[in-house]
DNA sequence: CTGACTTTGTGCATGCGTTCACAAGCGCGT
DNA sequence: ACGCGCTTGTGAACGCATGCACAAAGTCAG
């Protein structure tokens, strides 16, 4: 695993130096631990965590000793616990602002997704270039000017960017979000952004989704017709379960 | 990097072992390749293949010479032998059918998405449970209910499924689509899928992005107020590029 | 209190991915 | 023909992440 920041590794060590990999897994936890205990569990060992979240049991295990020993041995780790110390080390337990740029498909979509909203993310703003779309009435707000951008990132103190636009513009975009003071930034666009240091820059591509599956459909084809091997699979490693990388569950 | 495929690591040697992080990079090169080839260059060398998909030039040579040796030395790559072999690869060649389940708010973004089809892609079907959207006209498609998901798989001969239904219905939606026989799915509802062997899923959680920005937005904080140094950040091991993980650029 | 059982936390080995650094190879100018 | 400069391709070192396996530490029953 392993990419996806683009701000340098810190010289100095951090205090508490939670390994990227085991970042990227925090959020899953937790959205496991949120639909645990709407279940009314309040404890969980790391074998169920593990299945719930898609995971092996090893790896929880691991990951949450980086964030301290919360855990009871012959018991497991109480969910509430758990949950209030993974939103703090993630920053969740302030409500962060974010702005959107880019009104198009895409960004309706991530407008209206209720999933931001949930997981302590309030949009402060939406922004896009198109004058016959300013104005318009999305998710409770209203459509504003990109230009309007340096004002609203400054009075909403949004540190978070999510660029939606097209590829052509993505750059511009990005730019004046950082010259704003955003700080963090997700591209939706498919083009490579270049920020400056100390700005994070995270990348989503659906077509690139798309493309890795196509190399293991063609694989797989491929193996069908010369493979000796016919279709039943062998054994595998792990269950049969979800994991992550780079983006997921 | 790492993980993402649930499909079983094969045990006899597959004849031209690419390794994962290899094949979630080749569509990056392959955008930027046809940027460049648009720009009008017959040949690129790894230095600028690297800045134009945002990795590092060893990683490029590397990657690249795992599909064999198409590049020469003193020159550089030839882009159009480069795309052409990246898409063999990745099975790009033959155009793909993909079936979307979930005509929500993503599910319109996706089906409007152009990002697919310029890839080779075809949306063979949009499919909803709600019976107020089918019938619904959308990117040039009729919105079917879910129901007809077997006859539409086997007619359409999809092998890749995309999901973008709420959480809750997603696993019932992911067997129904194993069962019609896809092989790949893509997975975009905030929950953990199960499997069987042989089939391979990637997902893509939109919140767990943020999230990510947000624990490193809030140690760019905590660091700023405890940190000895001020703000004026260190220097960092590779270029204010962007990179990937899991998903990407 | 004791002993059986459960589950955590972690040291260690292994494997994968990244990066460095350089020899091999190719083109071009002279 | 020949040598200079550029770029590929790769061997080797390094570092990170994963997974195993087990001791330590707790619960619970009797």
């Amino acid at each position: 695993m392993s990419d996806q920041l683009s701000v340098g590794a810190r010289p100095h060590r951090v205090r508490r130096d939670i390994p990227d990999a085991t970042v990227a897994r925090l959020p899953l936890y937790l959205r496991a631990l949120h639909a645990l205990a709407e279940q009314g569990l309040s404890t969980v060992s790391s074998e169920s965590l593990a299945s719930a979240s898609g995971v092996n049991s090893a790896k929880v295990r691991k990951d949450l000793s980086h964030l301290g020993s919360y855990g009871t041995r012959g018991v497991g780790y109480d969910v509430d616990e758990l949950v209030f110390h993974i939103s703090r080390l993630l920053g969740l337990s302030q409500r962060r602002s974010v702005v959107l740029v880019g009104v198009g498909n895409l960004g309706h979509a991530l407008a209206g997704y209720g999933g931001f909203a949930t997981r302590g993310f309030r949009i402060a703003a939406l922004l896009d270039a198109d004058p016959r779309r300013v104005g318009e009435e999305l998710a409770g707000l209203r459509v504003q000017h990109v230009d309007e951008l340096d004002e609203v990132v400054r009075t909403s103190g949004a540190s978070i960017g999510v660029i939606a636009t097209p590829a052509a513009v993505a750059q511009g975009v990005c730019d004046r979000l950082v010259a704003a003071g955003v700080t963090s930034i997700l591209n939706f666009a498919p083009t490579v952004l270049l920020v400056p240091q100390g700005v994070d820059l995270r990348k989503v591509d659906l077509a690139v989704e798309l493309q890795i599956l196509s190399f293991h459909e063609h694989r797989k084809a491929a193996d069908g017709r010369a493979g000796d091997v016919p279709t039943a699979d062998v054994p595998t490693a792990d269950v049969p379960t979800a994991d992550v990388v780079g983006v997921a569950q």
